[in-house]
DNA sequence: TTAGGGTTACAG
DNA sequence: CTGTAACCCTAA
Protein backbone atom coordinates (compact mmCIF):
# COMPACT_ATOMS: atom_id res chain seq x y z
CA UNK A 1 0.00 0.00 0.00
CA UNK A 2 1.99 2.81 -1.17
CA UNK A 3 1.25 6.46 0.88
CA UNK A 4 2.62 8.49 -2.19
CA UNK A 5 2.52 12.12 -2.91
CA UNK A 6 -0.91 13.50 -2.41
CA UNK A 7 -3.11 10.99 -0.51
CA UNK A 8 -6.65 11.17 -0.69
CA UNK A 9 -8.74 11.75 2.51
CA UNK A 10 -11.43 9.90 3.89
CA UNK A 11 -13.33 12.67 3.28
CA UNK A 12 -12.75 13.11 -0.58
CA UNK A 13 -13.09 9.59 -0.49
CA UNK A 14 -16.57 10.13 1.07
CA UNK A 15 -17.25 12.77 -1.78
CA UNK A 16 -16.44 11.01 -4.42
CA UNK A 17 -18.75 8.43 -3.53
CA UNK A 18 -21.28 10.86 -2.85
CA UNK A 19 -20.79 12.11 -6.01
CA UNK A 20 -20.97 8.94 -7.78
CA UNK A 21 -24.33 7.88 -6.34
CA UNK A 22 -25.66 11.39 -6.84
CA UNK A 23 -24.83 11.88 -10.22
CA UNK A 24 -23.45 8.43 -11.49
CA UNK A 25 -20.42 7.15 -12.32
CA UNK A 26 -18.41 8.62 -15.26
CA UNK A 27 -19.76 11.97 -14.54
CA UNK A 28 -16.31 13.42 -13.15
CA UNK A 29 -17.23 17.07 -14.29
CA UNK A 30 -20.58 17.06 -12.96
CA UNK A 31 -19.15 15.83 -9.63
CA UNK A 32 -16.72 17.88 -9.16
CA UNK A 33 -19.19 21.17 -9.72
CA UNK A 34 -21.11 20.06 -6.84
CA UNK A 35 -21.48 22.80 -4.98
CA UNK A 36 -21.41 20.73 -1.74
CA UNK A 37 -18.56 18.43 -3.00
CA UNK A 38 -16.19 21.52 -5.10
CA UNK A 39 -14.99 22.31 -1.38
CA UNK A 40 -14.19 19.15 -0.89
CA UNK A 41 -12.57 17.86 -4.06
CA UNK A 42 -11.49 21.38 -5.09
CA UNK A 43 -7.83 19.92 -5.40
CA UNK A 44 -8.89 17.07 -7.01
CA UNK A 45 -9.17 17.18 -10.98
CA UNK A 46 -11.32 14.63 -13.11
CA UNK A 47 -8.96 12.82 -14.10
CA UNK A 48 -8.32 12.55 -10.22
CA UNK A 49 -11.85 11.12 -9.69
CA UNK A 50 -11.56 8.97 -12.34
CA UNK A 51 -8.38 7.10 -11.41
CA UNK A 52 -9.33 7.60 -7.76
CA UNK A 53 -12.70 5.53 -8.49
CA UNK A 54 -10.73 2.85 -10.45
CA UNK A 55 -8.43 1.79 -7.30
CA UNK A 56 -10.81 1.63 -5.31
CA UNK A 57 -13.38 -0.61 -6.96
CA UNK A 58 -10.46 -2.09 -7.59
CA UNK A 59 -9.22 -2.48 -4.07
CA UNK A 60 -12.76 -3.48 -3.21
CA UNK A 61 -13.23 -6.84 -5.70
CA UNK A 62 -9.67 -7.47 -4.81
CA UNK A 63 -10.20 -7.55 -0.86
CA UNK A 64 -13.92 -9.40 -1.08
CA UNK A 65 -11.88 -12.55 -1.90
CA UNK A 66 -10.09 -12.56 0.96
CA UNK A 67 -11.15 -15.90 2.48
CA UNK A 68 -10.68 -18.80 0.47
CA UNK A 69 -14.08 -19.52 -0.72
CA UNK A 70 -14.75 -17.28 -3.54
CA UNK A 71 -18.33 -16.51 -3.90
CA UNK A 72 -17.73 -15.25 -7.58
CA UNK A 73 -20.17 -12.36 -6.88
CA UNK A 74 -20.59 -10.14 -10.16
CA UNK A 75 -22.24 -6.89 -10.20
CA UNK A 76 -24.68 -7.28 -12.64
CA UNK A 77 -27.80 -5.95 -11.03
CA UNK A 78 -29.75 -9.32 -11.75
CA UNK A 79 -28.46 -11.06 -8.83
CA UNK A 80 -28.48 -14.77 -9.15
CA UNK A 81 -29.83 -16.39 -6.05
CA UNK A 82 -26.82 -17.14 -3.75
CA UNK A 83 -27.28 -21.20 -3.28
CA UNK A 84 -26.47 -21.93 0.43
CA UNK A 85 -22.49 -21.27 0.75
CA UNK A 86 -23.17 -19.37 3.93
CA UNK A 87 -19.95 -20.38 5.57
CA UNK A 88 -18.40 -18.06 3.41
CA UNK A 89 -21.09 -15.37 4.10
CA UNK A 90 -20.95 -15.67 8.02
CA UNK A 91 -16.87 -15.26 7.65
CA UNK A 92 -17.55 -11.94 6.31
CA UNK A 93 -20.37 -10.52 7.97
CA UNK A 94 -19.61 -11.93 11.18
CA UNK A 95 -18.14 -8.67 12.42
CA UNK A 96 -21.03 -6.33 12.12
CA UNK A 97 -20.27 -3.63 14.40
CA UNK A 98 -21.83 -0.10 15.06
CA UNK A 99 -18.59 1.62 13.58
CA UNK A 100 -20.22 4.29 10.56
CA UNK A 101 -17.66 6.85 9.85
CA UNK A 102 -14.94 6.12 7.80
CA UNK A 103 -15.87 2.09 7.34
CA UNK A 104 -14.64 0.26 4.79
CA UNK A 105 -17.48 -1.12 2.90
CA UNK A 106 -17.76 -5.35 2.78
CA UNK A 107 -18.17 -5.51 -1.07
CA UNK A 108 -20.45 -9.31 -0.48
CA UNK A 109 -24.06 -9.92 0.80
CA UNK A 110 -26.75 -11.83 0.53
CA UNK A 111 -30.17 -12.24 0.84
CA UNK A 112 -30.10 -13.84 4.31
CA UNK A 113 -27.13 -11.31 5.24
CA UNK A 114 -29.46 -8.41 4.49
CA UNK A 115 -32.33 -10.06 6.10
CA UNK A 116 -33.25 -8.89 9.64
CA UNK A 117 -35.93 -11.81 10.32
CA UNK A 118 -33.46 -14.09 11.90
CA UNK A 119 -31.64 -11.10 13.99
CA UNK A 120 -31.39 -11.15 17.18
CA UNK A 121 -30.10 -7.77 18.02
CA UNK A 122 -32.21 -4.51 17.98
CA UNK A 123 -29.71 -3.00 15.42
CA UNK A 124 -29.57 -4.79 12.31
CA UNK A 125 -26.76 -4.61 9.74
CA UNK A 126 -29.05 -2.47 7.25
CA UNK A 127 -29.80 0.06 9.57
CA UNK A 128 -26.13 0.68 10.05
CA UNK A 129 -25.35 0.95 6.75
CA UNK A 130 -28.48 3.53 6.12
CA UNK A 131 -27.02 5.20 8.94
CA UNK A 132 -23.88 5.18 6.97
CA UNK A 133 -25.09 6.28 3.28
CA UNK A 134 -26.93 9.12 5.04
CA UNK A 135 -23.81 10.00 6.80
CA UNK A 136 -21.74 9.54 3.92
CA UNK A 137 -24.17 11.34 1.55
CA UNK A 138 -23.61 14.56 3.85
CA UNK A 139 -26.54 16.45 2.14
CA UNK A 140 -27.76 19.19 4.44
CA UNK A 141 -31.36 18.68 3.08
CA UNK A 142 -31.64 15.35 3.93
CA UNK A 143 -31.31 12.58 0.98
CA UNK A 144 -34.00 10.64 -1.03
CA UNK A 145 -34.34 6.81 -1.07
CA UNK A 146 -33.55 6.57 -4.23
CA UNK A 147 -30.00 8.21 -3.85
CA UNK A 148 -29.30 6.07 -0.54
CA UNK A 149 -30.38 3.26 -2.67
CA UNK A 150 -27.94 4.13 -5.46
CA UNK A 151 -25.26 4.94 -2.28
CA UNK A 152 -25.76 1.49 -0.66
CA UNK A 153 -25.62 -0.37 -4.44
CA UNK A 154 -22.65 1.25 -5.28
CA UNK A 155 -20.96 0.36 -1.56
CA UNK A 156 -22.76 -3.30 -1.11
CA UNK A 157 -24.23 -5.53 -3.61
CA UNK A 158 -27.62 -5.60 -2.15
CA UNK A 159 -29.93 -8.37 -3.37
CA UNK A 160 -32.92 -8.39 -5.68
CA UNK A 161 -35.39 -7.87 -2.69
CA UNK A 162 -33.36 -5.05 -1.33
CA UNK A 163 -35.59 -2.17 -2.74
CA UNK A 164 -38.66 -3.52 -0.12
CA UNK A 165 -36.27 -4.29 2.62
CA UNK A 166 -34.99 -0.38 2.07
CA UNK A 167 -37.95 1.08 2.14
CA UNK A 168 -39.09 -1.13 5.19
CA UNK A 169 -36.15 -0.10 6.74
CA UNK A 170 -36.62 3.50 6.38
CA UNK A 171 -39.80 3.34 8.07
CA UNK A 172 -38.59 2.11 10.71
CA UNK A 173 -36.12 4.11 11.25
CA UNK A 174 -38.08 7.02 10.40
CA UNK A 175 -40.74 6.06 13.53
CA UNK A 176 -38.48 5.40 15.80
CA UNK A 177 -36.77 8.28 15.49
CA UNK A 178 -33.53 7.62 14.37
CA UNK A 179 -34.20 9.32 11.34
CA UNK A 180 -36.45 12.27 10.02
CA UNK A 181 -38.10 12.46 6.84
CA UNK A 182 -39.54 15.55 5.22
CA UNK A 183 -40.66 15.94 1.75
CA UNK A 184 -39.05 11.97 0.93
CA UNK A 185 -35.85 12.80 2.28
CA UNK A 186 -33.96 11.33 5.33
CA UNK A 187 -31.64 12.84 7.55
CA UNK A 188 -30.52 11.60 10.43
CA UNK A 189 -32.22 12.62 13.83
CA UNK A 190 -30.78 15.03 15.90
CA UNK A 191 -30.44 15.09 19.88
CA UNK A 192 -32.08 17.93 20.43
CA UNK A 193 -35.89 17.88 18.61
CA UNK A 194 -36.72 20.56 16.63
CA UNK A 195 -39.50 21.85 14.29
CA UNK A 196 -41.60 19.41 11.96
CA UNK A 197 -43.99 19.31 9.88
CA UNK A 198 -42.42 22.06 7.78
CA UNK A 199 -40.03 20.88 5.33
CA UNK A 200 -36.87 22.99 5.02
CA UNK A 201 -37.97 23.74 1.05
CA UNK A 202 -40.95 25.30 2.41
CA UNK A 203 -39.08 28.12 4.18
CA UNK A 204 -36.51 28.16 1.77
CA UNK A 205 -39.30 28.79 -0.36
CA UNK A 206 -40.56 31.83 2.42
CA UNK A 207 -36.74 33.21 2.35
CA UNK A 208 -36.61 33.72 -1.03
CA UNK A 209 -39.99 35.17 -1.48
CA UNK A 210 -40.13 37.87 1.87
CA UNK A 211 -36.24 38.77 1.81
CA UNK A 212 -35.97 39.62 5.46
CA UNK A 213 -34.68 36.21 7.66
CA UNK A 214 -36.18 35.73 10.84
CA UNK A 215 -33.23 34.01 12.54
CA UNK A 216 -33.29 34.89 16.00
CA UNK A 217 -29.78 34.52 17.30
CA UNK A 218 -26.42 33.86 14.87
CA UNK A 219 -24.91 31.98 17.90
CA UNK A 220 -27.82 29.31 17.89
CA UNK A 221 -26.65 27.33 14.79
CA UNK A 222 -30.09 25.86 13.34
CA UNK A 223 -29.72 23.33 11.38
CA UNK A 224 -32.82 24.36 9.60
CA UNK A 225 -31.17 27.48 8.90
CA UNK A 226 -27.82 25.70 7.59
CA UNK A 227 -30.26 24.10 5.29
CA UNK A 228 -31.73 26.72 3.54
CA UNK A 229 -28.23 28.60 3.30
CA UNK A 230 -26.77 25.91 1.95
CA UNK A 231 -29.87 26.18 -1.04
CA UNK A 232 -29.79 29.72 -0.82
CA UNK A 233 -26.10 29.61 -2.23
CA UNK A 234 -26.61 27.16 -4.28
CA UNK A 235 -29.17 29.38 -6.30
CA UNK A 236 -27.29 32.33 -5.89
CA UNK A 237 -24.44 30.87 -7.87
CA UNK A 238 -26.62 29.03 -10.07
CA UNK A 239 -26.58 30.13 -13.22
CA UNK A 240 -30.20 30.93 -14.96
CA UNK A 241 -30.03 27.61 -16.85
CA UNK A 242 -28.84 25.76 -13.95
CA UNK A 243 -31.28 27.72 -11.82
CA UNK A 244 -34.27 26.53 -14.42
CA UNK A 245 -32.95 23.12 -14.42
CA UNK A 246 -33.17 22.97 -10.51
CA UNK A 247 -36.38 23.95 -10.76
CA UNK A 248 -37.38 21.52 -13.40
CA UNK A 249 -35.95 19.01 -10.92
CA UNK A 250 -38.30 20.16 -8.62
CA UNK A 251 -41.09 19.85 -11.13
CA UNK A 252 -40.16 16.31 -11.36
CA UNK A 253 -39.85 15.48 -7.78
CA UNK A 254 -43.23 16.99 -7.28
CA UNK A 255 -44.52 14.47 -9.58
CA UNK A 256 -42.79 11.56 -8.87
CA UNK A 257 -43.90 11.78 -5.03
CA UNK A 258 -47.59 12.19 -6.55
CA UNK A 259 -46.95 8.94 -8.83
CA UNK A 260 -45.76 7.32 -5.19
CA UNK A 261 -48.49 8.75 -3.31
CA UNK A 262 -50.62 7.25 -5.42
CA UNK A 263 -48.73 3.71 -5.45
CA UNK A 264 -48.39 3.51 -1.86
CA UNK A 265 -52.45 3.57 -0.67
CA UNK A 266 -51.68 2.87 2.78
CA UNK A 267 -49.77 5.46 3.78
CA UNK A 268 -51.79 7.75 1.29
CA UNK A 269 -52.62 10.08 4.36
CA UNK A 270 -49.08 11.53 4.76
CA UNK A 271 -48.04 10.50 1.35
CA UNK A 272 -50.82 13.01 -0.26
CA UNK A 273 -49.40 15.52 2.06
CA UNK A 274 -45.91 15.46 1.46
CA UNK A 275 -46.66 15.17 -2.32
CA UNK A 276 -49.32 18.64 -2.10
CA UNK A 277 -46.28 19.75 -0.37
CA UNK A 278 -43.63 18.75 -3.24
CA UNK A 279 -46.20 20.28 -5.61
CA UNK A 280 -46.33 23.66 -3.60
CA UNK A 281 -42.48 23.99 -3.74
CA UNK A 282 -42.16 22.96 -7.47
CA UNK A 283 -44.32 25.70 -9.14
CA UNK A 284 -43.42 28.15 -6.34
CA UNK A 285 -40.15 27.82 -7.41
CA UNK A 286 -40.99 27.56 -11.11
CA UNK A 287 -42.45 31.23 -10.11
CA UNK A 288 -39.22 32.18 -8.02
CA UNK A 289 -37.16 31.30 -11.33
CA UNK A 290 -39.28 33.58 -13.48
CA UNK A 291 -38.90 36.46 -10.77
CA UNK A 292 -35.38 35.85 -11.12
CA UNK A 293 -34.59 36.46 -14.74
CA UNK A 294 -37.12 38.87 -15.17
CA UNK A 295 -35.02 40.72 -12.71
CA UNK A 296 -31.84 40.24 -14.55
CA UNK A 297 -33.40 41.05 -17.47
C1' DT B 1 -13.96 14.92 -21.28
C1' DT B 2 -13.74 10.28 -20.37
C1' DA B 3 -11.87 5.39 -20.50
C1' DG B 4 -8.00 2.79 -20.56
C1' DG B 5 -3.17 1.76 -20.63
C1' DG B 6 1.20 3.02 -18.97
C1' DT B 7 4.58 5.17 -15.65
C1' DT B 8 6.33 6.81 -11.32
C1' DA B 9 6.73 6.98 -6.32
C1' DC B 10 6.37 4.76 -2.09
C1' DA B 11 5.60 0.84 1.52
C1' DG B 12 6.42 -3.79 2.87
C1' DC C 1 12.09 -6.77 -5.42
C1' DT C 2 7.00 -6.64 -5.61
C1' DG C 3 2.50 -4.61 -4.98
C1' DT C 4 -0.19 -0.63 -4.75
C1' DA C 5 -1.88 4.01 -5.28
C1' DA C 6 -1.30 8.48 -7.49
C1' DC C 7 0.03 10.40 -11.62
C1' DC C 8 0.52 10.78 -16.71
C1' DC C 9 -0.50 10.12 -21.65
C1' DT C 10 -3.43 9.22 -25.50
C1' DA C 11 -7.28 7.55 -28.31
C1' DA C 12 -12.20 7.95 -29.04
Amino acid sequence: MGAPKQRWTSEEEAALRTGVAKHGVGNWRTILNDPELSSILCSRSNVDLKDKWRNMNVTVTASSSRDKARTAVKKTRAAPKNNDHSAAISTVISDAHDEIVDAKPIASASSEAWNTSNSKKSHSRLDNIIMEAIKNLNEPTGSHRTTIASYIEEQYWPPSDFDHLLSAKLKDLATSGKLIKVNRKYRIAPSSPRLEGRSPKMLLLEDVQKEPLKVGSDANKSLTRSQVDAELARMATMTPEAAAAAAARAVVEAEAIMAEAEAAAREAEVAEAEAQAAQAFAEAALLTLKNRNAAKV
